[in-house]
Parts: C-alpha cells; sequence; structure tokens
RNA sequence: GGAGGAGUGGCAGAGUGGUCGAUUGCACCUGUCUUGAAAACAGGAGACCGGGGAACCGGUCCGUGAGUUCGAAUCUCACCUCCUCCGCCA
C-alpha cells in the first residue's frame, strides 16, 4: 500500500509504475474518489463538532430548552447518518483501489514485459558441458529410486511425488545444511511458520487482491501459504517495534502450497514445478531508510549466492524487469541455477524489498530516534527451496556411470557422498 | 462438538448512559533535591485522520462490525479471540 498522500503529491510517478508493472489500476479515479471522500469528511466532522457541542449543553439545560435541542439533533443526526453512508461507500470502494496500486520500481529496473526481459548481472561458475549426454534429473532420481511420481500422481494428483530413500535423505541433509549455514552467517531469528493463515496476511505481503488464483483455500476461508514471508510478515501485524533491534533478521521454514493457476502448461514433468514444497525464507524488517533497504538487500541476495557456491552450483543473477515484479516490490533479483538437461539457468530463489509497502499494511511500526512513529522496511528473499534444488544439484553432480556425486558441503548431513 | 466466563492505553486494572480519551498503580520522560545515583516531591507523556507555516483547532479510537439514543467504554445483536470445565483426538 502507499500512502494516499504520496500519491496525490506524485502522481505521474504512480502513473508510470501502473504502466511499467503492467498493473490495471485507474489512478485518476482513485485522486477523484479522494476528493470526494475529503469533501464528505470535512462535512462529517462538522456535524459532529455541532453534535458533540450541543450534547454537552444539553445535561445542564432547562427542559424547554432540551427538548428543542434534541429536536434539532435529530436533524443532524438524520444528515450524518446520510452523510456517513455516502462515505462508506466510498471509502469502499477507495480501498479496493488502494490495494491494487503497485508500488514504484526503483530508477535501475530495466523497463520490460516478462521474465525474459530480466537482465543479467552476474555468472558463478561455468555452465557444465559434460563430455556425455546428461540425463535429466527425472531420469537419474528414478533410475536411483530416490522419487516416485506415478505414485505421487496417483494418490495426490498433478504434479504429486513422493521423495524416496536417499531422495529424502538427501532433502533433510539440504535443510540440516541450510539452518546450520544461515544461522550461523548472521540470522538471530529461526521459526517455524503456521502453513494456513487469514486472508488478512496475504493482503499484507501483497499477494491479494492479484493472485487469488494461486492460492488453495480452506473450507474455513483461510489461506495456505505459498511462502513463509506471509505468516512470518503476519506474525508483526499490528506492532511496534523497537529500533534498537532492528535489523530483525529471521529465517524461516515452512511448507509452501501453490495452485500454478496460470501454469498448467509449464514444467509438468519433474520437480521444477510442484503443488507443495518446502523453502527456507530470510525475512527482513529494518528503519525506514531507503539506504538501509538496498545495504539489507545485497545482503541477503549475497547469502543465498554463497550458499549456492558452497554447493559448488553454477549460478547466474538476474535483474528484474519492471513487469516480472509483484505489487509491492521496488526491486528484486532472482537466481537461476544451470540445469544441465534443459541447457538453461533455472530460478531457485527471489529477492525482493519493499519499503514499506507491506508494513504499511500489516501497521508494523517502530518510534525512530526522534519519537516519531514510522513504517518499518521489510524484505526478503528465498534461502533455500526442496525439492526444486534437487534438479540442478543432481543433474549437475551427475558422473558418467549416472551415479551422483554428493558436494562436499553435504557429505557429513547425508553421511554418504554418492548415490549409486 | 457442548457449557460457562472474559476482552479497556506498554503492562496491571477501575469505570454500567452525558462532567470519560478514560481514575489509579507499575513502567517511561523532564525538573527539584544530590558529587552522582536511588528515594521523595512536582510536572509531562497515546494512536490515527482532517485543517494550518506553526502554536494550535476539529474529528475518530475501550476486541471487530451493525443497532438503540439527542448522546454509548457503558444498553441490544452478530462475529472474532482468549480462558475454564466436559467430550473427542495426534
Amino acid at each position: 500500500m502507499l500512502d494516499i498522500k504520496f500519491i496525490r503529491a506524485h502522481t505521474e510517478i504512480v502513473k508510470n509504475a501502473v504502466l511499467s508493472k503492467k498493473v490495471k489500476v485507474d489512478i485518476d479515479k482513485l485522486i477523484k474518489l479522494d476528493d470526494d471522500r475529503l469533501e464528505l469528511l470535512r462535512k462529517i466532522e462538522e456535524l459532529r463538532t455541532q453534535q458533540n457541542s450541543v450534547s454537552d449543553k444539553i445535561t445542564s439545560a432547562s427542559d424547554t430548552e432540551r427538548a428543542s435541542q434534541i429536536e434539532s439533533m435529530k436533524q443532524v443526526k438524520e444528515t450524518l447518518r446520510t452523510q456517513e453512508d455516502q462515505y462508506n461507500t466510498i471509502l469502499t470502494s477507495w480501498k479496493e483501489l488502494m490495494l491494487k496500486v503497485p508500488n514504484v520500481p526503483d530508477m535501475s529496473v530495466p523497463d520490460g514485459n516478462s521474465d525474459e526481459d530480466n537482465v543479467p548481472i552476474k555468472h558463478w561458475g561455468e555452465a557444465k558441458k559434460f563430455n556425455f549426454t546428461p540425463q535429466s534429473h527425472i531420469d537419474l532420481m528414478l533410475k536411483h529410486n530416490m522419487v516416485d511420481f506415478e505414485r505421487g500422481t496417483k494418490v495426490h494428483g498433478f504434479r504429486g511425488y513422493f521423495l524416496k530413500n536417499k531422495g529424502a535423505l538427501l532433502t533433510f541433509a539440504i535443510w540440516n545444511y541450510a539452518k546450520d549455514f544461515y544461522l550461523k552467517n548472521g540470522f538471530p531469528e529461526f521459526m517455524i511458520t503456521p502453513t494456513i493463515v487469514h486472508k488478512e496476511n496475504f493482503f499484507g505481503t501483497g499477494h491479494l487482491p492479484n493472485e487469488a488464483e494461486d492460492l488453495f483455500e480452506t473450507q474455513d476461508g483461510q489461506n495456505l501459504i505459498g511462502t513463509a514471508e506471509v505468516a512470518t510478515m503476519g506474525y508483526f501485524r499490528d506492532e511496534v517495534l523497537e529500533e534498537a533491534e532492528f535489523p530483525r533478521k529471521i529465517l524461516a521454514f515452512s511448507p509452501c502450497f501453490r495452485r500454478e493457476a496460470g501454469s498448467h502448461g509449464k514444467d509438468v514433468k519433474g520437480l521444477i514445478r510442484v503443488h507443495e514444497f518446502y523453502k527456507f525464507e530470510q525475512v527482513i524488517l529494518c528503519e525506514a531508510s531507503h539506504a538501509k533497504s538496498v545495504e539489507l538487500h545485497d545482503w541477503i541476495q549475497g547469502n543465498v549466492e554463497s550458499f549456492i557456491e558452497s554447493l559448488g552450483i553454477p549460478y547466474r543473477t538476474v535483474i528484474n524487469c519492471s513487469g516480472d515484479l509483484g505489487l509491492g516490490q521496488v526491486k528484486k533479483y532472482d537466481t537461476e541455477l544451470w540445469v544441465p538437461g534443459e541447457e538453461k539457468y533455472r530460478e531457485i530463489s527471489s529477492a525482493s524489498y519493499f519499503h514499506d509497502f507491506q508494513t504499511r499494511r500489516f501497521n508494523i511500526r517502530y518510534k525512530d530516534s526522534e519519537g516519531k512513529m514510522r513504517f518499518a522496511h521489510s524484505l526478503n528473499c528465498t534461502a533455500i527451496p526442496t525439492p526444486r534444488i534437487l534438479v540442478s544439484l543432481i543433474e549437475n553432480f551427475q558422473q558418467e556411470d549416472g551415479s551422483i556425486k554428493i558436494p562436499d558441503a553435504l557429505v557429513p548431513y547425508c553421511g554418504f557422498d554418492r548415490i549409486g
């Protein structure tokens, strides 16, 4: 959510954001609505002032005065009721529009329509070429009895999977390694979050109102989270944080659920795109400073890059174009790992900052050194998702004989150094 | 799932129709006193919205939303959350 005062003061900037993010929302209509809202608000407050002052006098008035005052206040009450109804009608539309207004992309964000326009800014490792024909993670994992897609589909449905044996053990090893790696590298807080949460949390993060199609819903009206970010941010809703404790650095773990509506034809095989998975997420809350947000954005991105480097998987980092940014995101980096079977880089992580877009919706504030209440800034970045990481890990570490070498960093966590 | 109780400021806790944005205590800030601190005493201090350069003025907020009333923290209804007891269950 943006501040309506900011929208009014910088209308052109916001309109440009709407255009560059390819969002559908009428800013002129919003401002017109806000004019109407303010005009009515002033009228209503004037009437209330009148009502309050007469109310004060009524107690000490004589009986005849009182009768006439009560009579005149009945009129005021009727007018007030009509105007309040109008106000509420306006406010409802106003809120709907406000929730759709996107945050403004940073100057450094390239313009573009989709992920195809994202701009690579870093490459690490060599996109591996094998002197044999590499197999896909699907073939390799099936060969070593690490996964069962047929039973997954039988039991769960489309995109279902069972991780089995060394596939399951490898996953636990990654979780434990990731937990140790991130906690050692500067995350004082660690949480396992709820996965069933109220809708308001999705409005808070900016996933709603526009991404409802991608959410699973319970019969009680809550939704399943698609990322721990949602629950972790919700944790702080309506709270006033201590500036002295900034930046809050939280490592959060949760199962994640995504309907993948709108991507039915994409990645229909394998572990790239599944309905349920697990993810460690980096979540940051800090003071309301652009410079601080930028600094921490680079820090969380650096963390995920270091983590991938420690596994020895080639990757590149892209800066996401405007059209590939979420509603609330100011800027985003994606980290993409080399997938030899497809001969391309595939997304594994996403690092974004939001300024106060989310915290304004969640009402997460702190008192600054001058005693002024401010909305905090928020950021988040994938730490590691499973099982998607297995795709590039297994394909990159496959050997000519079809066995899979375990990256050194993971060996102590696996208890084996090779599969097959 | 059934029965009962409760939600008030950072915390505790008064307040059952107007003088209540709200007594009081703790915590907090400032001052007096003190070499310093503590204690004592005096004073200050909520959030949000609108107007204004500002001092300030007006409005809203007692779980949420509706209602009754000239007027609601206080009365009515619905919902949410928490607690206690019973039942069921990993």
